[in-house]
DNA sequence: TATTCCGATAGTGAC
DNA sequence: GTCACTATCGGAATGAG
């Protein structure tokens, strides 16, 4: 990740006067808090402008073909991340750009693009499986953000968790002496391990995305969000249509259902809570309200 | 039909009064029309009392409870015809209660019920099939009915009427002379025929009713009404899901389809509109929209 | 499996 | 096929200055 967004208009642009009043609440509130978070601070250390978009259009001039952009893709994100506000383009550079997801399925939801022409168009079942070098560097990213995001779950949840205790209690009594470390990685050095958050997150595609520009999800497990509408919304993460980044080199068509889940009955899996197993059928209204319980269940951790 | 409502409080009692708000606009706006109607001059002439209801249960007490009653079945207005005003009960004697369906799913829709207990509880295909006294007297009461909604339906519609333009003129003419014959029976025979109103009115039963307690709908052809809601309500009355009184008796189960429309893919025949013959499919809402149009065309026959 | 809107379909409860 | 309520399921449009 060579260049980064500038932090110092972190909170000058919010996400509605991009893209109007329809928009859902932002995932990142940790953008508009006091505490520093994993996000702010993994952007803070590099300044530099990115070097050069790789094909700079220019960019649209009016909001609803912005809308329209959004709606129809994610190419508008990867022709000009810089043109977004950092609530809703995380971190970009020459390969990649990490968007908050327009309507996360997850309390916290980023999508990773890479930005190279040959991948976009791919399959993401394809690419993951015939490219070992992508594979490779997805892997590295994933692993870049996935602390990132585990840093941000500790940030907003870490005072509900049982087992963050111990690291919270040691980070109240570091905050308050008198040469408190400024940066995470710092603070972390100083501090017990407390909740492994990193373990709260998952990275993984969909067999049949819906959305042009091949696309990486990396979000946390508990699918709390406003944005969960529809069954399909809870099992493309919660059954076999999420393929994790871990499982790839998938085997060949043929070999590995997940190439085809329409013959297997796909869209019409059961819905089945991802923390207790128990089977809601097709009941979404009431999967709804359990994922709630165990949203409270779970930072309870 | 010995014993008639009187017609003396014909305005007195609204159906909310009984039904409480949810109710439906009332079929006969006839009642409070200034103009007489078939429905008030039918029951004006006899003014005796009912000699005695068959089941004189004590008439419920609360309203709740006649909504429920009025909701789960027909009962209450077998047992207690007379605690209903005239716009809801039009006719009763010893043997049957013509009320005005609650939820008309035409302009004009009456319900035609027989007050024999051992007749009620009978599947009306069954009941018409093989009792010929009862077929015999249902074809008695709809034969007086017939001409009685049919003059409601000149009323209604007869000045928007082409064929019926004779006898409007004629009518006009009639009742500006100084000594106009007071009665329909009387006018008529002094008018020409004018449209055959008795023509746009059908009499049948369903093939599996869902209400408790057997009853014929005698209703005009035209379906306009809010109450006709979904594709249920239409093709219980526009396929042969409705059985008129004509076809009876019916052949055998295994002769006569009728008997069994589920094993022949009822509920899911398509709508098609019972004046131009149109398929809708299942669209619902555009085959509403096609019949206020056809509504409009009917009238003006 | 982008969202959103509309509408068709299905199950239930009514006391 | 009583109604009314809720919810599920299903298709179509989505923007073009």
């Amino acid at each position: 990740m060579p260049s980064m967004n500038p932090s110092d208009d972190l909170d000058a642009i919010t996400a509605e006067e991009i893209t109007g009043t329809a928009v859902p609440k932002d995932g990142i509130e940790a953008m508009t808090h006091k505490r520093p978070n994993a996000f702010t601070e993994l952007m803070a250390p590099k300044k530099s402008k990115p070097s050069s978009p790789p094909t700079p259009k220019p960019s649209s001039s009016t909001s609803y073909t912005k809308v329209f952009k959004e709606r129809s893709g994610l190419g508008a994100y990867i022709e000009n991340p810089e043109s977004y506000p950092p609530s809703r383009v995380i971190l970009y550079d020459d390969d990649w750009v990490v968007i908050n997801d327009l309507y996360p399925k997850s309390s916290v939801h980023l999508l990773l693009l890479p930005r190279n022409p040959k991948i976009y168009d791919l399959h993401p079942l394809r690419a993951l499986t015939d490219d070992p070098e992508f594979l490779a560097a997805v892997r590295e990213q994933v692993a870049k953000l996935k602390p990132l995001i585990a840093n941000e779950l500790r940030r907003l949840y870490g005072q509900h968790s049982e087992s963050d205790k111990p690291y919270q209690s040691a980070l109240e009594d570091l905050m308050s002496s008198p040469n408190a470390p400024t940066t995470q990685a710092e603070r972390d050095k100083l501090l017990p391990p407390g909740r492994d958050w990193k373990k709260e997150v998952v990275a993984g595609v969909h067999a049949h995305p819906s959305m042009s520009h091949l696309h990486i999800h990396i979000l946390s497990k508990d699918m709390y969000s406003a944005c969960l509408k529809h069954k399909k919304h809870y099992n493309s993460f919660k059954t076999s249509f999420f393929v994790p980044i871990d499982d790839f080199p998938l085997g060949q068509e043929g070999e590995d259902k997940r190439w085809h889940p329409g013959r297997n009955g796909w869209p019409n899996w059961d819905m089945i809570c991802w923390r207790c197993g128990r089977n809601f059928s097709n009941k979404f209204v009431q999967l709804k309200a359990h994922l709630e319980e165990e949203f409270e269940r779970w930072k309870r951790e």
